[in-house]
DNA sequence: AAATAACGAGAGCAGTGCTCTCCTATTTAG
DNA sequence: CTAAATAGGAGAGCACTGCTCTCGTTATTT
């Protein structure tokens, strides 16, 4: 069975259907022969009509049987390209992490630099617009996990954890500018069991910012997607909250001041 | 087809199968004959069945057939007690909406009426807990929906409410004993679009907290549903936080004080 | 040119939700 | 107490799913 490129190839097919600015595969691969080139569209197209599908009907009603009608070929075709309906959920699942990542990349990128709060809310609405817009894929990396499918975790923490990196780039650009405090008010004390978590996160993004700080940043990340999950599946229903993108923007605001992030119309 | 009493008899059965102490509904019917005292026994049992199976495989996993397998009749047979697998569903929906309400007004009750506190603490602690117990049930309440699947507003948003309803219980009532407030610190400004939503839920629940505190207690809702959903759900990963109990309580902590409640040893 | 690898088509298996018909046991009405 | 009405279980069947295996054809490599 001399498949082993398999793998290889259905990366380079992942990589090639991505446009973003910040695409993070170094892509050195050559598809030099003609086979292996025909090899990497094809897969591309599936992970393309996947993501409609995905889109479309969400994660639970992604068939594989469907996205071979679409590409025009009967089912067992689709397997010579893709191991499982997981794998394609694996590949959909970077695909989306991805997307996320370079849309949350380029608004954070638009805001000025020294920008703190600015750039924290652009990360914030970049998330949720791109939740609003693609619903079911927001539910994949997000919501409850796909039962009997554990996400390999060699191929996906990478591009899940870019908005996490972005955020925490930004708590931590503040604190070293000097702007990111509790002063003039004291908050509850960090558990000591913390301190050993805390610490390990500190050293492997090279963090400065203390412990009382990088606590509230958990919160205010776990609080952004506890927002924008709420809104996305539906959580206040129909008639509670209209105006949503009102009470989504005081959130942040409020979630700003949480992680110790001066408001917008501060003094620099 | 004189199957119209097939409603009353499944709200019977899941009404039996409950036995928390708020339940809501009356359960004013008897069941006099023996036919309606076995479809009501069957339609318990299909849903008890179905619990099992949804807390071992997960929503999606949910099989009519396999039900029916487990309790020994053919497939088509448990379409007489249920409509659909959507049906199921929604009486699964609701069981699991009221065994967490169940759990979340008996931690909330068992704390002193006025340590307001310590009933916030309690609620969130039993929601928590109650989520990693049942972590594929908390899914279908909290997580992504169930594609094609739309939760019928007039059965579930009943016992779907009761969280929420408890919590701002406790915070009015803190209000009211003015033991809630931001004074002392200026957060950000609530948005003029969002009075209308607030006076509307002020209005619904008969509340007499300002427009300020609560839209601050609905972001403590969804920060708190946030931080369980990323630990059930493996947003942390495997080893991000090892301390969660810790985590949490902290962050039970500063929303608190985000939703103005003074901290555990406060004066009264 | 011959060997090898890739790949599409098709059949098939076990599972799913759901419908329909048939038949029996139970309940109700006269 | 008998006869009609009804409930409910069994089974076959339809269309769908993921996935495997074989078979023949095409393209590439040696």
């Amino acid at each position: 069975m001399p498949d082993a490129r398999i793998e290889s190839a259905i990366d380079a097919g992942v990589a090639a259907s991505q446009s973003g600015p910040a695409g993070a595969a170094p892509a050195a691969v050559r598809l030099r022969t003609p086979r292996e080139r025909a090899r990497a569209q094809t897969v591309a197209d599936i992970v393309r009509l996947g993501r409609e599908h995905l889109a479309v009907h969400g994660a639970a009603a992604l068939s594989l049987r469907a996205v071979a009608r679409d590409l025009g070929v009967v089912s067992s075709a689709v397997y010579r390209y893709v191991e499982s309906r997981e794998e394609l959920l694996t590949l959909l699942l970077i695909d989306a992490y991805n997307e996320l990542g370079d849309a949350v990349d380029a608004a954070v990128g638009a805001a000025p630099e020294d920008d703190f709060y600015g750039r924290f809310a652009a990360l914030g609405g970049a998330v949720r617009d791109w939740a609003l817009h693609e619903p079911s894929r927001y539910a994949l990396l997000f919501g409850s996990p796909v039962p009997g499918y554990r996400a390999p975790a060699e191929r996906t923490t990478g591009p899940g954890t870019r908005v996490i990196t972005a955020l925490v780039r930004i708590l931590d650009g503040a604190f070293r500018a000097g702007r990111l405090s509790t002063t003039g008010r004291q908050g509850p004390a960090v558990p000591a069991g913390l301190a050993g978590d805390l610490a390990k996160i500190r050293a492997e993004f090279g963090l400065a910012v203390p412990d009382d700080l990088l606590a509230r940043g958990a919160l205010a990340w776990t609080s952004l997607f506890g927002a924008v999950s709420f809104e996305v599946f539906g959580q206040y229903g129909p008639d509670t909250f209209t105006a949503r993108e009102e009470l989504f923007g005081h959130h942040l605001a409020v979630l700003a001041d949480v992680a110790g992030l001066p408001p917008a119309g501060a003094a620099r």
